[in-house]
DNA sequence: CCGAAGTCGAACACTACTGTTCGAATTGAA
DNA sequence: TTCAATTCGAACAGTAGTGTTCGACTTCGG
């Protein structure tokens, strides 16, 4: 949101309501189609162009905005899962399950904004919410429970990157939005768990193709 | 390239030649910035926008073909790759690396065609060298070196999205491009080996949509 | 109820692209 | 050598967006 009030005056409400709409429409219309135009953007939020370009100056701090506000609720999700009495792989289980409910909320919001901003501000954005995850991973790699021979950023990117897959893939219909969670959990824990050495033909328990 | 001769007369060498570093400059100049432009392809190419424009009648196609072109690559590298006589897991390692290498050299291409010819598109032309992957995943699913606990399709996306994870982190300088395939192949392993007894909860995450 | 803050649509200037057409100049191939 | 294929630059038309300005209208806030 716009927070650089020129003049000490305050927003009168309507304003406030409008911004309010408008960010909520731009963010809904980003995810439906990365390419949207203005236009529709502000005929989505019921206001008009002019009111629009009046709150954001451009296209990118709309985005910006959006992003924030996606970040921001992100955050807070995330940060609302109770990480302190689990163990580190327990959490981070938790973690990536929470990490999933929120994004499988912005779904294509990302790939709207990687064209938009670009990935590097991308990243600084999600930057916040990453950051949660690598300290967790942290934890667990001095308890062992993580292991310690990739690069911490990398097991952070494993993590993220799969989240997004995951999200397509739920757009593509080829996973739902509910057995997604499961399938990443069930695909990261390996992936960041201490590799174990020696395992060459053992089968899991349990096989049921 | 065009295949379309109108009429059956043959193609002149030189005009030949032009739709070669066309393809060759586009491929380059797509990776560089995705948004590029026909004139500034055509510069790049040496050529002038009409004749590109007389080659590749819409910068759709032009993409396509500079698809088609990364992708055959990408196919023949990865068809090269001996997997006949080995283990599927060490198959799948050999070929985890060459996927990288291939991917390597075409990074950033992949960013640029999401946003032309779209997802669905994209997907299409990466099927061929995906099946591969489908196979030998199959093949060790049969032979219990790879899980069987989740989709096919999940996990050949697994390799897919985690390849493409490992360029940006290269493009970002955050991994080099020979390090990449250690991690790769460090990580993709055990993400896609059976599970260990004891994860997880009791239930089995394997349902597709 | 008054005034300022906010909104509206319409129109404008601007930019950047795409794809086309022209005639003139080359150049490969027979 | 000859001719068709091919190339070239330049200019054109068309599209689609961005961001701005205008004057009139509405609504909030005190």
């Amino acid at each position: 949101m716009p927070t650089d009030r020129k003049h000490g005056g305050r927003r009168r409400a309507d304003a406030e309501r409008n911004i309010e709409a408008i960010v909520a429409a731009a963010l809904a219309e980003f995810c439906r189609n990365p390419g949207v135009s203005m236009t529709d953007i502000a005929r989505a939020a019921g206001v008009g162009r002019v009111t629009l370009y009046g709150h954001f100056p451009s296209r990118e701090d709309l985005l910006d905005a959006v992003m924030a506000r996606a970040i921001e609720d992100a955050r807070a999700t995330l940060g609302a899962v109770p990480t302190d009495g689990l163990p580190a792989r327990d959490a981070l289980a938790a973690l990536i399950r929470s990490a999933w409910q929120v994004l499988d909320r912005h779904r294509r919001l990302h790939a709207a904004a990687v064209q938009i901003i670009g990935p590097d501000r991308l990243r600084e954005h999600h930057e916040q919410p990453l950051l949660l995850v690598e300290d967790l991973l942290d934890r667990g790699r001095r308890d062992g429970t993580v292991r310690a021979d990739l690069p911490p950023h990398w097991l952070a990117t494993t993590v993220y990157s799969m989240l997004h897959a995951a999200a397509l893939e739920v757009d593509a219909g080829r996973l739902t939005s509910a057995g997604a969670a499961d399938v990443l959990e069930a695909t990261l824990l390996p992936a960041i768990s201490p590799v174990r050495q020696r395992d060459g033909g053992g089968r899991g328990p349990g096989d049921t193709a």
